[in-house]
RNA sequence: GUGUCCGUAGCUCAGCUGGAUAGAGCAACGGCCUUCUAAGCCGUGGGUCGGGGGUUCGAAUCCCUUCGGGCACACCA
């Protein structure tokens, strides 16, 4: 279906060149002076040196040649050359109509549908997630649910860091604490326990005392990167330990994604590619790519046109261990190999953005990728306190996520239950996650995501204006009137727009019209705060309605089937918006 | 030092492929609940768009410069 704006430049174009002017210049635009119209056009003073005459002139001849259109019910030619032009309640009807009608509401499917892997999330087994954890999986969430909404293949890789000393540090003092363990003793030939020999509350405690004690103790740390160096070289019994920490760290994850409505298609972490690490270095070296310096294997990337140094991306260290840039390398290759991608996104903080420059260019100079595929980085601000500093507890700790989303469905369910004492217990605690979760992720996705944020606890439970929960609001009170209208005989399915609108109907069913472009500009630009800001206004545009307009009590069926027409169209397109956000509206709140 | 991003109302942020009077939210102040959920709606006050220069009929937006801040800059990820 052809967006609303095209349709209605194509109308203006036309007037333009029957006015004799380059129809180039009838390019409408939303208008800045919404007192006056309601979409308008400045083609008329770019055209004025071109043909050398006053810009309202030529508006004048434009908008003459409009008379009597059915797009525009007024154009008007206004000082120095604008055209302000208001829609045909007629032409804005029957848009509307057939958005409702189409697939996806009219959003065209793309010319190629691309092959798309996203990597977000990236936790480190072992660790507890914490808020700078909350980015990558809420927007990178939302970039895969807007690109396969977009009609694009998507595959949400977790990418988890899985391998290397954290492992080793894990075993050093999982060893130290219970030498006994079977996993230890070296002539040790029968089956190693089914179970874990910890839980993942001993795991996340386990981790930072032995990376404290390394940082301390040098014999410490030796035997850390001993321990690291011996599970890389597959010793079976740390291999069927790190198993253990794996399905135990895992399964939490899980746990925790799962409360974050994130889903990943890939658990692979840096471990999945390590039988390819050794034929990847061979051939590096081999095609005289990589060569070495100050001891380490390094490949140069640095380019003519740079203006900055960039350092080579190294490849192996000076002790010949392998490190980031490595299984991110040879991830790029298994995908490659595996899914042949057209694009692959990072959703990582961009701190890393130099980092990831170094592995683009070495995959393209060593051909370990393919020239149609795509790398991009989408790099995310940090997460910031009220105070403009990353984000520490009030006792100035990292905040784990879980304190986090737990601190706030406290607040919301004490908000919930003094606004409905009655409902039981629950069905509250229910709908208190589902609007924390809308509260959290919404304040973070209505942020450009390139840039820092301040999250704010006590902003983000007030619950007033531009947050999550305002947009859940207004989807219930929507589900609210659908329902007594359903509950009073009414049928849903038979409404049909009526071609005859008040003035906050009609500027309703305007914010409805630029549905698929934003969703489109959504996508190409990977910026799910377009999609927070276009269901910001319409919903802002529903509550002005909402507040103008008696639904259930119109007396012209017409006029009421249009109503709940309306109605059930914005409550479509604001939940197929939340969903690609990644949350969703309770039945009641 | 080099590179990069940012600087818009008291606070948090939109707007940046150039257009009229720079928009929201919060906070402040004033209205609106016997009527579809007041987590809402309506209104008032609040701005040298960091400073300076340039391009243009027109600049928050493009270019240059300057000040201030964040971040990165090979054996971490």
């Amino acid at each position: 279906m052809e967006k609303f704006l095209d349709l209605i430049s194509a109308e203006m174009k036309q007037a333009f060149e029957r006015a004799g002017y380059d129809k180039e210049l009838g390019k409408m635009t939303v208008s800045n002076r919404p007192d006056l119209c309601e979409y308008q056009c400045n083609g008329a003073m770019a055209g004025a040196k071109l043909y050398k005459k006053a810009p309202l002139v030529i508006a004048q001849d434009v908008a003459k040649a409009l008379e009597g259109s059915s797009v525009f019910a007024k154009v008007e030619a206004a000082p120095p050359g604008f055209l302000n032009c208001s829609l045909s309640d007629a032409f804005v009807t029957s848009y509307i109509a057939g958005m409702s009608e189409a697939d996806k509401f009219g959003l065209s499917a793309p010319k190629k549908k691309e092959k798309i892997i996203i990597d977000y999330g990236g936790p480190n087994v072992a660790k507890p997630l914490h808020v700078g954890h909350l980015r990558s999986a809420v927007i990178g969430e939302s970039v895969k649910r807007i690109a396969r909404y977009a009609g694009h293949e998507v595959i949400g890789d977790i990418h988890m860091g899985d391998w290397g000393l954290q492992m080793g540090l894990i075993i050093t003092e999982l060893k130290e604490r219970k030498p006994e363990l079977p996993y230890f003793d070296e002539s040790f030939t029968g089956e190693y326990p089914k179970e874990a020999p910890f839980t993942i509350s001993e795991l996340e405690e386990i981790y930072p005392t032995a990376s404290g004690k390394s940082k301390e103790d040098a014999d410490y740390k030796a035997k850390a990167m001993e321990a690291t160096h011996l599970l890389q070289i597959g010793n079976r019994g740390y291999r069927a330990l790190w198993d253990h920490i794996i399905a135990v760290s895992v399964a939490d994850l899980k746990k925790n994604y799962n409360n974050l409505n994130v889903e990943f298609d890939l658990w692979n972490g840096e471990s999945s590619v390590q039988d390819i690490i050794p034929g990847m270095v061979s051939y590096m070296k081999s095609e005289g790519y990589a060569h070495e310096s100050e001891g380490a294997l390094v490949v140069d990337v640095k380019e003519e046109t740079d203006t900055k140094e960039i350092p080579p991306c190294m490849i192996l260290k000076s002790d010949g261990a392998s490190l980031y840039n490595t299984t991110d390398l040879a991830t790029i290759m298994e995908r490659r190999d595996k899914y042949a991608p057209d694009r692959i996104i990072y959703v990582v903080d961009k701190r890393q953005d130099l980092y990831f420059e170094q592995v683009f260019r070495c995959a393209r100079k060593t051909k370990i990728v393919s020239d149609q595929t795509e790398l991009l980085f989408l790099g995310f601000g940090t997460v910031n306190g009220t105070d403009g500093k990353p984000y520490k507890t009030r006792e100035g700790g990292v905040m784990r996520l879980e304190r986090l989303i737990s601190e706030i469905n406290d607040k919301m369910l004490a908000k919930i239950t003094e606004n409905d004492p009655d409902s039981d217990m629950a069905q509250k605690e229910q709908t208190a996650k589902q609007v924390a979760l809308a509260a959290i992720k919404y304040g973070d996705l209505s942020n450009q995501a390139s840039k820092d944020y301040i999250f704010d606890v006590d902003r983000f439970t007030s619950f007033e204006g531009d947050t999550g929960p305002y947009i859940l609001y207004t989807i219930v009170r929507i589900k609210s009137i659908l329902n007594k209208y359903a509950q009073a005989g009414g049928n849903i399915a038979d409404a049909a727009f009526c071609s005859e609108t008040n003035a906050s109907e009609k500027a309703l069913m305007l914010e409805l019209a630029k549905f698929n472009a934003m969703m489109e500009a959504a996508y190409a630009e990977s910026a799910p705060h377009k999609v927070c800001a276009f269901i910001y206004d319409l919903s802002n545009a529903f509550n002005h309605f909402y507040h103008e307009t008696k639904i259930l009590t119109e007396e012209n069926e017409t006029r009421k089937r249009g109503y709940i027409a309306l109605l059930s169209l914005t409550k479509e397109v604001l939940e197929t918006c939340i969903d690609v956000l990644g949350f969703s509206a309770p039945e009641k709140m």
